[in-house]
RNA sequence: GCGGGCGUAACUCAGUGGUAGAGUGCCACGUUGCCAACGUGGUUGUCGUGGGUUCAAAUCCCAUCGCCCGCUCCA
């Protein structure tokens, strides 16, 4: 089925209209890159959090094998010690200096950018740049330099050698010298300017810099320096996840495409910790597991791509990586709403090594069962045999970790584009009429149902009311007398609402009430006391 | 961070120096017995924000904030 693009311009301004997402602080103008949800919208979001818990967490379903896997749920701290980002790479390695050129307005990575040194004896000394990975703007920078020399009546000796621009910016006046690669004259390039994208804070009353702290840019180093804490405190054996819902807080360059990349979100991330040699099995089953789970709560399989990163593409410590990815209608090219990485043993092996505590697992099943043959039962007194190293590393090992980790912004987001629709039905008179639906999986939606007295009169509103205070009790419902039935549906479409409960005069009569499918429009006739377990049997 | 466009009611938008507008929505009452019905009445504004020019600014100028598009970036 060819599907129309939604206007994204239409859905934000349905999103605001309804009561699903506001810009943060608007009153006061708003603040680039934060988004607030409103009645609608948190309830929708609730709902994503609540059935990934319940889908990934409370009730996963079985392994590769069949077997139950064990998971459980943790909720850390936004701000821990800062050994935590050193460990993790993120103090070091998370800022990438920019260089601009006020000429050309182009941008450039400062550790890839190299110059050729011009010819030595024609003064003021230049360099000409380009950057490592661009051939074109290395012989670009080469024949300014041969021009350059030419003028001069000289010649360059052989061909210039290429040096780090970093090492020749570190001075001004030698970074006044530098010639930009998309520019003729030299000066126009700023000094490397670093980009932290971790938000920076203080503990304590004095700002200084051994306060400072970080708001954590993802959950994912919580579980990991928990892992000793969760094994020595709830029986867990390898393998087992540890699943958590948190905000993290990226300091984005540029915050675009709606809420899609946002300074402050939530992500959903597992930590799967599994036995090395079991490693691959598990990461596919991650991966094929998370694909999944995004089309049964309604997201169309042709929307959903998975891709399997390159392997120049993979962050340095991932053996593989597959981007769960959705096609916005704001982009061309399909966006990232989840990435299963296979991340090995490098948190956990990171973290040992700036803590200095021990992270390895050790597996007492499979030592006991080994314990035919042995002279002893110690592990410790075993080791002192000095038993060979792969000999160890079956009862002791760092566990590999295959990390699910999805943004909860995102998938609310991608929900939202997946739920826009825009049909005709037939309005009193028979004619089509444009209704602008949101065909939300009745799981996420935010309304389940709405409880409609036909005619405000006659005992109708009462016995609504009778309905709808059995129905509160279980689900998000609403009670709406207000204008014309047929207004009152549309505005329950509108909202994405998948049932709509009528109360007429045949139900004063014999207690029935009719149930309005949201898709269809059709309408069927139950008993009052059948409408539960109807709301119950579509939210499975 | 750069360039371009935009910013007026909850939403969509009109308004090019002289009283702040329309449609939709929303609320109330009446009517109405199943798909944005009808009647009557009502409701909504720091014209993004700050400053300047002017007798007078939504309108012209400057700055700033936000949104959209492109570039850049996205471990």
């Amino acid at each position: 089925m060819a599907t129309v693009k939604v206007d994204m311009e239409k859905l934000v301004s349905l999103c605001r209209r309804r009561g699903f997402i506001f810009q943060s602080s608007e009153i006061y103008g708003g603040i680039n890159g934060f988004w607030d949800y409103g009645p609608l919208g948190v309830e929708l979001k609730k709902n994503i959090k609540d059935a990934w818990w319940q889908d990934m967490v409370r009730n996963p379903p079985p392994g590769p094998e069949g077997q139950e896997i064990t998971m459980v749920g943790l909720d850390c701290a936004i701000i821990m010690n800062p050994k935590v980002w050193e460990a993790s790479g993120h103090v070091g390695g998370f800022s990438d200096p920019m260089v601009d050129c006020k000429e050309s307005k182009k941008r450039y990575r400062a550790d890839q950018l190299e110059v050729l040194e011009g010819h030595p004896e024609i003064l003021p000394l230049l360099y000409y740049a380009y950057t490592s990975n661009d051939q074109d703007l290395l012989r670009g920078a080469l024949k300014k330099a041969e021009k350059a020399a030419r003028a001069a009546g000289k010649k360059l000796a052989g061909t210039p050698v290429g040096q780090a621009f970093m090492n020749v910016a570190q001075e001004a006046s030698r970074l006044a010298q530098v010639v930009g690669p998309d520019v003729e004259v030299p000066g126009t390039l700023t000094e490397p300017r670093a980009f932290n994208l971790m938000f920076e804070s203080y503990a304590g009353a004095i700002q200084s810099e051994e306060n400072k702290v970080y708001l954590r840019p993802e959950t994912a180093q919580g579980m990991f320096v928990n892992f000793r804490n969760v094994l020595d405190s709830s029986r867990v054996k390898l393998p087992f996840g540890i699943a958590q819902i948190g905000k993290a807080f990226r300091n984005e360059i540029n915050p675009r495409n709606y809420t899609f990349r946002s300074r402050e979100f939530e992500q959903m991330e597992i930590e799967f910790f599994c036995n090395p040699n079991e490693s691959m099995k598990w990461y596919e089953y991650w991966r094929d597991l998370r694909k999944k789970w995004y089309s049964t709560l309604g997201i169309q399989s042709e929307n959903l791509k998975p891709r399997e990163q390159g392997k120049e593409e993979l962050a340095h410590y991932s053996i593989g990586t597959t981007d769960i990815e959705y096609m916005f209608p704001f982009s061309e090219e399909p966006q990232e709403l989840e990435g299963v990485a296979h991340r090995g043993a490098f948190d956990l092996t990171a973290h040992m090594t700036k803590s200095g505590k021990d992270l390895s697992y050790f597996d007492e099943e499979a030592w006991n069962g080994d314990a035919a043959g042995r002279k002893t039962n110690s592990f410790k007194e075993w080791l002192k045999t000095n038993p060979p190293k792969e000999e160890i590393a079956k009862y002791q090992y760092t566990p590999h970790v295959i990390e699910p980790s999805a943004g909860a912004d995102r998938f609310t987001l991608a929900v939202l584009c997946e739920a826009y629709s825009e049909d005709k039905v037939p309005d009193a008179k028979g004619n089509l009429e444009e209704r602008l639906v949101m065909k939300f999986h009745p799981r996420l939606a935010p309304v389940k149902a709405a409880i409609l007295p036909l005619v405000k009169k006659e005992g109708m509103p009462e016995k609504a009311q009778e309905l709808y205070r059995e129905l509160k009790k279980h689900f998000k419902v609403e009670y709406d007398d207000g204008g014309a039935i047929g207004r009152r549906y549309r505005r329950q479409d509108e909202i994405g609402t998948p049932f709509c409960i009528t109360i007429d005069g045949d139900t004063l009569k014999d207690n029935t009430v009719t149930i309005r499918d949201r898709d269809t429009c059709q309408q069927r006739r139950v008993p009052m006391g059948d409408v539960l377990g109807e709301i119950r049997k579509a939210l499975e």
